[in-house]
Formats: C-alpha cells, structure tokens, sequence
DNA sequence: TAAGATTTGTTCGTATGTATC
DNA sequence: GGATACATACGAACAAATCTT
C-alpha cells in the first residue's frame, strides 16, 4: 500500500484539538518524510490541496504559512510556480532557536563556557584537512583586522570580522551538529556586538596576542598539527573568555529578525 | 516618542519582495520587542490588527501563523480569548533545531563527539548544587531500569530511561545553552531508539557498568566532587560512545512532529 | 442547565499580482 | 505584449469555542 498523495493519519478521530491549518502542515510534513521528498521537490498547489483536504483556500494557506516559517516550504508565483520542500538554512535556524533563548538569562560567560570546550576540538579535527583555497579563506577574512582598530567603532567592526573567522572554521568542519553549534553562538555574540556596545575600548596588546593565536592557527591547521591547533585554540578562547569576564553579564534582549 | 501600537518600519517602501503576512509578522515581533512583552501578555486582536494594518482578516491571519509556527504567539478563542505571547518552549526548540538536521547527514558519532566534551562539564557544573528532592528525582528515573533487560523491546526502554536521566541533569544546569545542547542530543538519539532499532540486543555486562557509573555520579554530585562527577561522566560517555561505534551510523530520517 | 456575548476559526466568491512563454 | 498559470489578497458571512450570567 502505498500512499501518493498527503493525508490525515486516521488515528485521531474528530478530536479537534488542533486547528486545521496545524493538522494539515503536520500531514504534509508526514507526506513529504514518508514520500522521501529532497529540496526542491514539488508540492501538490493549491488548489490540489484543497481539492484532496477538502478545505477551503484559507486553511491551506495558513497551514503552509505554518510549514513557511519553520523553513520547510517556499512558494513562488506565476507559471512553473507552487510550493516546494525548502532546507532549512543555518541562518534561518539560527534564528529560530535564538527565539528559544530570547527570554532566558544567557550570560556571555555561559557562551564562553561552551566555547572554550568546543573550539579547540573542532580545531584539532580539522588540522591538515583543509585546502589551500580554505586556508586562504580565512587569511582572507583576517586581512580585516591585519592593523589595531583606532577607536571603538573599528574594534567593534574587528570583533565582528573576528568571529566571522569562526563561524568560517565551522562551516568547515565535517561534524554538523559541532559546527552548528560553533555558528550559533559566533551569531549570538556578533548580534550582541552590534546592538550593545560591546568592547568599547580598544586594547592594542589583547589584539596582537588574538591575532597572532589566529596566525599560529592557521599554520598548525597547515601542518596538520591536531595537538597544537587544539592547544592555540584553547588559548585563544581562554584569553577571549577572561577578557569578556569584564564585561557586563549581558544578556540577550532581541528576537532575530526573520 | 512612544509607539503603542504595531506598525512597519517605514524604511522599505514599497518594495514588495515579501509577501504581506511576512511583513506583518515581522512588525509585531518588533514591536513585542519594543515594548519588552512578556510570555503571556495581550496582543491586539484580529479585528484590532485588521485595521491598524488595513489588511484582510486573511492575511492577518497567515502572519499569526507564522509567529505561532515559531513558538513566538499562542491564540484561544471565546471570550478573554485573542493572541498572547508565548515562550519558545524547549520541546519546540528541539523540533524546529531538528528540521534544520534532517537533510544533513548526522551520525551517531558526531553527537556522542559533543556529548564525551560536553556531558562531563556538565556533571561538574553540578557538583554540590543539587538539592535532596533533585536528587531524589534522578534516583526515580534510575528506578526505571535497576534490573538487566530481559529483550530487545526492554533494553530499548531502559535506553531511552537513561536518556531521561541525562536531560534531567541539563535541566538543573543553570547555563541555559549548555543545557539546552545536551537535551536537544539526549532527544534525538531518544528519537533514532524509537523510530530505528538501535539496541538491539541486551548487554549486561554494559547495563551493570552503565548503571554503577549514574550511581557514582549521584554521589559524587551529593558529595560536591566536582573533579570526580567530570571523570565519572566522562567514563560513562566514553563507554556509551564506543558502544554505539558499533551501530551502523544511522542518520536522521524524520521530522519531529508539531 | 441554558442562553447570550465575545473572540478566533473557516468558508466561498472574486479580484489582483507576478512570473513564464 | 498578450495569454497563461500560479500564488496573493480581499470581504462578507457563518461556524465553533469559551466565558459569563
């Protein structure tokens, strides 16, 4: 037996607990699992929809407006248009799981916390594994702060570019949920650098010893040093930890935009 | 000048690349956001939307729906009825962060590479900070397997009991996103138990050292050790990584449901 | 218990916008 | 530029849930 086309489990009867549009996104979330959908892939339009539902075209709307926002759908008009299975972007997810986060207490330190752990391990996993057009990536990305910032608005900018750095390594990485993970916090704290004022004064010394820990990074990535690019990272984070430790124990007051 | 009401920001014109349910929604979470509402309070109602935006109930409707998909709005009818905000729950979370994973390949092993790193941290963090009742409770999730399972359908019970046991412990940490991460891995390798057949065969030599390490833990946790609670949870994690190498590495093949 | 009030939930018909050919 | 195919948006009416009296 095979199903072809989305439909309510049968299982629950005419509980009606849940709205239409949220059990019509779930049975299309099924459909797509259980037909093996990839990105992409066609949806059945709208009219489809309400034909096989038998509902009407505001419930079938505001069940893929449900299936939109988790990033699961996208929909194009005109010709050739319709909905289709859409993976969900590492930005989007960032975003939705900083919603989780808007209304708890994160401290930088809690994020300083898990840096320091997790870093150095997916540096040490990457040492000699990355391309020479990988590498110039990131020496790339630190030609953005290859001289000391002038004033605060230059160290912000710094900062930023810094943990762009960062977020670049994970993408490298071949372990998704650590490089996700790494992302998601370089993303909380670029967030917090920009809509609080975070690192107001520069600090000249601070910034030579970061970028030479970057420096020694790269070469260690280079020579395919696992111990030492762990160990460089693990000062890295150390000293970046202990540096925010003076600043205020912020916390993170903004949902991300859409 | 104060807003008291929602509105969109008047900085992009008519520029219509996203759809009007988009727009809305994105002005009421900024205005959530401005006026620091709290899960619980009161948004404007339907009709109260409708005209302070001068769009249709429909498209009103589609943006509610796109706050509610991401945790951000709860709505009830009948009288006192209406939309409220609502705090992303962390089942939510998961589900939402999950989707994100489910077209990436996820092994077993990359989730146990964090937990070994970020599991023993945890148990430390711990050490001397739970209270009686707290550690009465985890003694009453032990209580679900303090005897060798008898099969396959048990050990798997007891698989994802012990689990329990681990997201239980994330959620007396006090750094949010630390627990937050061990309770997000704790919940899919609960899914990959239930919806795979992992475990398939019972261990008891495995299950008593499993269950002796929880019981150590417990009590260097009561005793506030906090370098033994690092070292026994280390262990534990270790034994339960090298247990699962030899799982086929099995990847996530399922949305979790609304 | 029952009736009424209030608010969201759902439908249907129609019209408009947008991208492709 | 016109025809086509699709999503997008509107408005009025009715249904359902839930609180109050």
């Amino acid at each position: 037996m095979t199903t072809t086309e989305p439909q309510e489990t049968p299982g629950r009867l005419t509980r009606t607990r849940k709205s239409r549009p949220v059990r019509v996104a779930e049975a299309i979330k099924d459909w797509v699992v259980e037909q093996g959908l990839q990105p992409g892939d066609r949806l059945p339009g709208e009219a489809d929809l309400i034909a096989r539902f038998g509902m009407s075209k505001g419930t079938i709307r505001e069940a893929m407006r449900l299936l939109q926002a988790q990033g699961l759908v996208e929909t194009k008009t005109g010709p050739g248009g319709g909905s289709f299975v859409g993976e969900v972007t590492k930005d989007r997810a960032h975003a939705l799981l900083a919603n989780y986060f808007y209304f708890r207490n994160i401290t930088i330190d809690d994020i300083y916390e898990l840096r320091v752990l997790l870093e150095p391990e997916l540096a040490a996993s990457l040492a000699g594994r990355l391309s020479a057009a990988q590498l110039d990536d990131l020496r790339g990305i630190m030609a953005d702060y290859d001289r000391a910032a002038a004033g605060p608005e230059e160290e912000r900018a710094q900062h930023i570019a810094s943990l762009r750095f960062h977020a670049k390594l994970a993408a490298f990485g071949d372990n998704a949920i650590l490089s996700f993970f790494i992302s998601f916090m370089a993303q909380i704290l670029s967030d917090l650098t920009v809509y609080n004022h975070l690192y107001a004064e520069p600090n000249h010394e601070l910034w030579r010893r970061g970028r030479q820990h970057q420096l020694d990074l790269l070469d260690a990535l280079d020579r395919g040093e696992a111990a030492r690019a762990r160990a460089v990272m693990a000062s890295h984070m150390e000293m970046a930890r202990s540096l925010m430790r003076e600043q205020e124990a912020v916390v993170m007051k903004r949902f991300i935009a859409e």
